[in-house]
DNA sequence: CTAGTATGAATGAAGG
DNA sequence: CCTTCATTCATACTAG
């Protein structure tokens, strides 16, 4: 909405107080330093970035109430988070994937040479276009384009935590049974004693 | 010829009929300076939204196609909009006023966290589905719940129009009488005087 | 500080 | 009604 009704002061925002160390994380976050010093709104840490972006590549793509849960959770661990948190990015990481698709798609059309930034988010689709979808792509809903039932690895062993550098195909559909999922067992494998930064950042969604 | 959507048909239910020769609905009234320029979708006005919430806040639920002819009529008097706008605005509006309803307390209590939030926000539940399996006595989806045919004051009032700063939205629920709700006396009581900004943006609900 | 970008949050619009 | 997609708005972040 346009009207904001809650949250601070929108001024406020310039004069923020980035948390260089030594702060509440002791330590130093890594990555982007993504502590916030109000609560406008979430700021993920990059760990918690780093899993949704695994448990994205990994297939998932519309998490359930209560997969949700867990992930927040879980998540809630690297620093502060809220369901509404990991449904919205869900939300939105699928979206944008899409629709960064879409343009490219759209660009493969050859009958006007234009130089175009392909980051540029200023324009997009022609404005009433969504309508007949008579398309040749994004119509995943309409053929199961599924490729097989396979058991989406949802135990996601650490690895050398850096191959998250990019996305590339986003196949996948997630499979979700009538609302519940295969609740596969919620080992909390604590990996402690590992020598690590702050948290245990290791990639371990076996909490799904 | 300028593009028009005229996909005005096949919502889902009887409700909101189709525009039916256009209207007098013209002009551009940029509410917020961000009015969308193209077609695209509606972008509702303040003074629309403070209308809409207002007829939520007072009960109503699920307008009738009639009523949302009513409406979206007046409403058009502040810009462009469709019946299906209404229709799909109450749906929305219904659906996620619920939803942000909802207690985050699951089985599992985060509550060994000494995580100094200062965030005393409230937990809004993602504005998901049907999160969380908690027992709630929200499930009555199969009783039709009525209140008394009381009759909802239609009529609502201007007042110092400010006081929609927020809608606690708490006790409502639609006493709709058969379909039919009481299409009382249409009293048009203007109050002049008040300071009013560009329209006279009074809450008049009487058309109703 | 200003401009531009990335992305969290919100909500209009459908489909089922 | 419920679920999901698409589009838009607001803001955190970054570069100049």
């Amino acid at each position: 909405m346009k009207n904001n009704m809650n949250m601070d002061e929108g001024i406020s925002s310039r004069f923020y107080v980035k948390p260089a160390g030594g702060g509440g994380d002791g330590g130093g976050v890594a990555g982007k330093g993504s502590m916030s010093s109000k609560c406008g709104r979430w700021n993920p840490t990059a760990e918690q970035v780093k899993v949704l972006t695994e448990l994205f590549r990994s297939g998932l793509r519309t998490p359930s109430s209560d997969q949700i849960q867990k992930i927040s959770h879980q998540l809630s661990f690297y620093g502060k988070i809220e369901s509404k948190n990991v449904f919205y990015w869900f939300q939105n990481h699928k979206a944008r994937e899409r629709q960064k698709r879409r343009k490219v798609s759209i660009s493969l059309d050859h009958t006007h040479h234009h130089h175009h930034h392909q980051q540029q988010q200023h324009f997009i689709l022609p404005p009433c276009s969504n309508y007949f979808a008579d398309d040749q792509s994004t119509t995943n809903k309409g053929g199961t384009m599924e490729l097989e039932p396979e058991r989406m690895m949802k135990t996601l062993q650490l690895f050398p935590l850096n191959s998250i550098g990019e996305t590339e195909g986003d196949n996948d559909h997630q499979f979700r049974v009538n609302g519940k999922q295969y609740e596969e067992a919620t080992a909390f494998t604590y990996k402690i004693g590992t020598k690590m930064e702050h948290p245990p950042l290791d990639l371990r969604l076996s909490f799904l």
